[in-house]
DNA sequence: ATAATGACTGAAT
DNA sequence: AATTCAGCCATTA
């Protein structure tokens, strides 16, 4: 089992309007330093994915792909479509953020 | 085996 | 408040 498939398989666990940030995937894969590694198993997703990789945040509720406009609006969108309401480009983690029992 | 890369993070400017 | 810097560590070359 590589560690994408590690990664999928806890994203995959997120319900429909929560999140959870790098750190927090990384810190259950083990470590919450592998908030990297954890961004590298998402970029290498196909764009046809099932998994739900709009709900991965960074830290603090910000979005990522700030980098990659066309895709940031594209997680924005997802993420307003199961309910979630942002607040100037960021969102309250302390409400949305889940962590897996 | 070594070196470079990056959907990150927290501290320091 | 906004940027830059320096650690992090799985993957790739």
């Amino acid at each position: 089992m590589s560690f994408r498939e590690r990664v999928y398989a806890v994203v995959m666990r997120v319900p429909a309007g929560r999140v959870m940030g790098y750190g927090h995937v990384g810190a259950v894969l083990g470590s919450p330093r592998l908030a990297r590694q954890v961004g590298w198993a998402l970029a290498s997703l196909p764009r046809d994915t099932t998994v739900p990789w709009h709900r991965i945040l960074r830290s603090s509720g910000r979005l990522a792909l700030q980098g990659d406009p066309a895709r940031g609006m594209l997680q924005r969108a997802l993420l307003e479509d199961e309910g979630i309401v942002f607040e100037a480009d960021c969102l309250p983690m302390a409400r949305y953020g889940w962590m897996p029992p």
